[in-house]
Parts: structure tokens; sequence; C-alpha cells
DNA sequence: GCATTGAATTGATGGTTGTCAATATAGAGG
DNA sequence: CCTCTATATTGACAACCATCAATTCAATGC
């Protein structure tokens, strides 16, 4: 149902649900894509994502070093990003190399309609 | 985070930047998109916008109600939306429309590569 | 005018978040 | 052993957020 002219299309004290009532997203599937949504609702952390999703390979925590902020919260960060499922990080020596989590984001199709 | 094999790949006290380092998204990109993901990043908040981008024209508040959560809390999550440019509203008499802004979601394809 | 209904705002509250300084942990190399 | 460097964790603090009860605003109808 698309269109309501200002005319009584409403009853009293009733309106007419013209749209789908089950249309949008599921609670389960909405909660879900909320977290990857909200891991990358911070502008800090929306950089060292896409720099490491950008490598093919994996990136040094060395080389995103560079955002702004001091390095105990990129480290705080980059922990967000991996509890939220989206990288993936493994020590080798004494540097931790990031790499991101593939179809980590199909969740956000979902919106996409 | 798995230890793998240490094979001196950094000299000592250089790490080698092996992804370029203008990759990933500039302040300015992220600090926008950033503000399209927050704006998603609650579940209520989510299939509320949801409902509102699956009709293909408008929908009124008073269909979308039945979130789990109180009126005032609605509303609230329906100025975010809307502050967010997400979506528009329209008072028509005593009910208001709310409909999708029309390419507001495309911010969120600097993240997709 | 008054009463009623739908939606937005206000105020308060408990919880979460981003940030940094300080400290701890882990590995490499004497 | 000890020192040095690279990440991670802890603790603290201000700012923000989601929620609801109470109230206000807007429009309709009597």
């Amino acid at each position: 149902m698309t269109v309501k002219t200002s005319s009584a299309v409403h009853a009293a004290g009733e309106c007419d649900d013209s749209c789908a009532p089950g249309s949008g997203l599921d609670v389960a599937t909405a909660a879900r894509a909320a977290e990857v949504f909200k891991a990358l609702s911070d502008p800090v952390r929306l950089r060292l994502y896409t720099r490491i999703a950008a490598c093919d390979g994996e990136t040094c925590v060395c080389d995103i070093q560079d955002v702004g902020v001091s390095q105990p919260t990129v480290s705080h960060h980059l922990r967000k990003l991996r509890e939220a499922g989206l990288i993936d990080s493994e020590r080798r020596g004494t540097w931790v190399y990031y790499r991101p989590v593939a179809g980590a984001l199909t969740v956000l199709d979902a919106v996409r309609h």
C-alpha cells in the first residue's frame, strides 16, 4: 500500500498497516547485524578495518599505528573488531599480524533490501 | 591467535609496510561512514529502518510501534535515523509518515572493498 | 471552548564507550 | 640472567546512549 490522501483513511483509533507487517529484519538477524554495524561505528575502527581488509594478505599492527590515537587505544579497537568476528590475529615472533575474516560482511546485505 | 613459525621477516626495529600505506578510508570518509554505521548499530533502530526501507512508499509510525520498546523510545530512535540522513518524515494530519532517503546507504560501499 | 488521540520532548537513570597513563606480557638478543 | 622492543591489559574518567515515566505539542472531533 502506498498513497493515502489526507482523507480519512484511518478509522478512529485504528491505523491501517499498509506495508507488510512481517517486513524488515527479524529479531535475531537484526541483533547480529547490529553487532557488525556497531563494530564499524567508530571512525578509528573503520579506518583500521578498511586498511586490514584492503590487504589481500595480512597486515602488521606496526603498520597501522598512525591513526591519531595512542597504542593502547589501537589495541583496544583491534580487540573489538576481533570480538565482532571481523578480523583475525596471529602472533609471529615479536609482531602481531591481522587479516580480515572472509565473508564477515555478508550480514550487511540484509539491509540493502 | 595461534603462534607461527618465527622467521625473521622484519629487520631490527623496522617493520616493512607490505601493504599500501594509503590504503583504507581517508579521515573524512571514515567519519561520515561511521555515522551511518552508528545509526544502524542498534537492533531496534535496525528493525525500524529495514521496515521503513522495505516499503516502496511511506510508512506510518503507528505501523512500526511493535518493536518491544515504549513509544518515546521509538520516537527517539526515529529521530536518530533522521539526524543521520537515513529517513525522512512528514506529518499529515494526526499521523506522521516516514520514508527512506534514497542513496543514503551508498557510503557503506566504501567498506565492501 | 473542551476532550481525545497520536507523536515528540523532557528529565532521570543505569549502562556502555573511547581515551590515555601506567603496567604487564611476550619474544629477541645479548 | 638482563635489556630492549612490540602488543596487550588494567584502571580511571568523562562523555555518550538506550530506556522509561511524565509531560508537552499537534490535530481532530464534539
